[in-house]
RNA sequence: GUCAGAGUAGCUCAGCUGGUUAGAGCACAGGAUUCAUAACCCUGAGGUCGGGAGUUCAAGUCUCCCCUCUGACACCA
């Protein structure tokens, strides 16, 4: 089976943020699961580089629109390289191959009689670059964001008659499996109930996008181009361009991630452009909170902005995946706090995740032969600790398609939990100094380094890094076909050496805030 | 303004169709322990469940009113 996912190709009008970063980790975790799972995944990404705004940014830097792009592009790239990333496609949509997908998929849609001509008339703000719908009788109206007279403005665009698709988009978007989470569904609803209008797609005064045909001065709106990068990228394996071949390709995609800003565009403009060129919608999409940082909104005017790049720097991926994906339940709004940034990644990471790998490694080393203990009956699955971790296991093939990272993370971290009580309860360091009782300790470490064995390997997908750490330091690694075998109890066989361990996880302090 | 959602321990949140002393994690306090990354384990304190009225034998959970916050209300990537 195929897995198509994707996340928004992020407008370059500047450098990449957090928010981006949070959009691109969770889809890495969910690829690398669906992966594992075993599914053939195509994890697209990438940017969306048309539009007046980009050309402007780039004039004020006195760069050329494309030199603009290719700096803040290659920014992105090399950003989610440095956070490994799994992305199968990175895809530009100033790659001519992206034109000739965009003419394609405009002759079709043009084709089913959903192109017209009209004028968009209507009151305008400059700044906003937009129009706003103060009625058209209004006697001089302003712009309520920058407090500026709007101008009266009469242009021809092509128009894409949306208006066509009210029924089809209302059944659409009234499945409940259609837009997640549930809490944004209604407001799409409502949106679409109250009728939907034709919108632009070209535009007669920006040149920095893609021309349209038949139309000279015209060039596309850069919503219609941006989504359709999407195809373009699966269409991206060196084969022509060409529609008809992304049945084969990946489409439709399972899901679109996005921030909620944009569900709109991805919940009832893009089904309806996909209807009326011929393709199959989206199966899902998922429309995620926002960050905010110790209660306040990210901005440049309130310098509080946290930069991907200093984060990764100074803190590490997997701490930073760690408190994202496990602490903000995924389609909420989120407030990144330090302070709990830091108790989470050391208490849940360090000290209950990797003190209880060390510890036991430790104790296993020490009394039997620096390997693995006899597993006596504690390979057996009905051993405590081998139903927590089946539990656990379905628990997380669960969760993780719903893309409730949150309840998969914490139910890993519970079963930690739980092999940390195990020991705690059984005190194998006290049991090892009475005679005879070899035998029994051997079989309770055996089952805590067993539970850790499973732990690392359910962190794959979230955590891939310090997943590596923790298998390695079971002198195990994952086997990336057989994930779901390796997932079953008492895989570890006794006598087998164990490396000498050091904490695969450091506590993080901060000499100074973020 | 209209519509939707939310206001529960210091913080982040669970609490389904109303039913014994309102839960979890973090933070905090105390205890236990020494295998381990001053880690782990146990216990505890802490809430008039936004305010008010009502329905009911019984309301955080239903109804009404009020207050506060968030989001949507079309082309902002």
């Amino acid at each position: 089976m195929s897995y198509t996912l994707t996340t928004p190709l992020y407008y370059v009008n500047d450098r990449p943020h957090l928010g981006s970063t949070y959009t691109t980790l969770a889809c890495d975790a969910l690829a690398r699961f669906e992966r594992l799972r075993l599914q053939k995944v195509t994890f697209v990404t990438g940017v969306d580089e048309h539009g007046q705004k980009i050309q402007r940014t780039a004039e004020r830097q006195q760069l050329s629109p494309q030199d603009h792009c290719d700096r803040v592009s290659s920014r992105y790239r090399d950003l989610w390289n440095q956070w490994g990333i799994s992305d199968d496609r990175f895809v530009r949509t100033t790659n001519p191959r992206h034109l000739e997908l965009v003419v394609q998929f405009y002759e079709r849609v043009k084709a089913s009689g959903d192109i017209v001509v009209g004028k968009q008339t209507g009151w305008y703000c400059v700044d906003c670059e937009e129009y706003k719908d103060d009625p058209a009788e209004a006697e001089s109206p302003s712009c309520s964001i920058h407090r500026k007279p709007l101008e009266w403005r009469d242009e021809e665009n092509l128009f894409f008659r949306l208006s066509r698709y009210q029924s089809a988009i209302e059944e659409l978007v009234a499945r409940d499996d259609f837009i997640a989470p549930a809490s944004r569904r209604q407001e799409v609803r409502n949106f679409v109930a109250q009728g939907l209008r034709d919108f632009s797609i070209s535009r007669v005064n920006v040149s920095w996008g893609l021309p349209v045909p038949d139309h000279p001065g015209h060039t596309f709106y850069v919503w219609f181009d941006a989504l359709l990068g999407y195809l373009t990228a699966l269409l991206d394996d060196g084969e022509a361009v060409s529609l008809d071949r992304l049945a084969s390709c990946g489409w439709p995609a399972s899901v679109h991630v996005i921030g909620k800003d944009i569900l709109r565009f991805h919940a009832v403009f893009w089904p309806a452009m996909c209807m009326s060129a011929g393709l199959p919608v989206p199966q899902k999409v998922f429309g995620h909170g926002f960050l905010t940082r110790e209660g306040q909104k990210m901005g440049k005017s309130l310098g509080n902005v946290l930069d991907p790049e200093l984060l990764l720097e100074r803190c590490g991926t997997d701490a930073v995946r760690w408190y994202l994906l496990r602490d903000i339940q995924f389609g909420d709004d989120g407030d990144f706090q330090q302070q709990r940034f830091l108790d989470l990644v050391n208490n849940d990471l360090a000290n209950t995740i990797g003190n209880l790998l060390n510890r036991t490694s430790s104790m296993a080393r020490k009394w039997f032969d620096d390997g693995v203990p006899p597993a006596g009956k504690a390979s057996s699955a009905d051993h405590p600790l081998a139903i927590k971790a089946a539990e656990t296991v379905r628990t997380v093939i669960e969760a993780m398609p719903q893309l409730a990272f949150k309840t998969a993370a914490e139910s890993i971290l519970q079963l930690a939990i739980a092999a940390n009580g195990h020991l705690s309860d059984t005190a194998p360091w006290s049991r090892m100094k009475e005679p005879g009782q070899e035998a029994s300790v051997a079989e309770d470490l055996f089952a805590v380094l067993e539970t850790t064995r499973i732990v690392g390997l359910l962190l794959a997908p979230l955590l891939p890094e310090l997943s590596g750490r923790i298998l390695a330091q079971l002198g195990q690694s994952l086997d990336p076909n057989n994930w779901s075998n390796q997932l079953n109890w008492g895989r570890l066989s006794s006598g087998s050496p164990l490396p000498k361990p050091t904490p695969v996880m450091q506590r993080l302090e901060l000499d100074e805030p973020l």
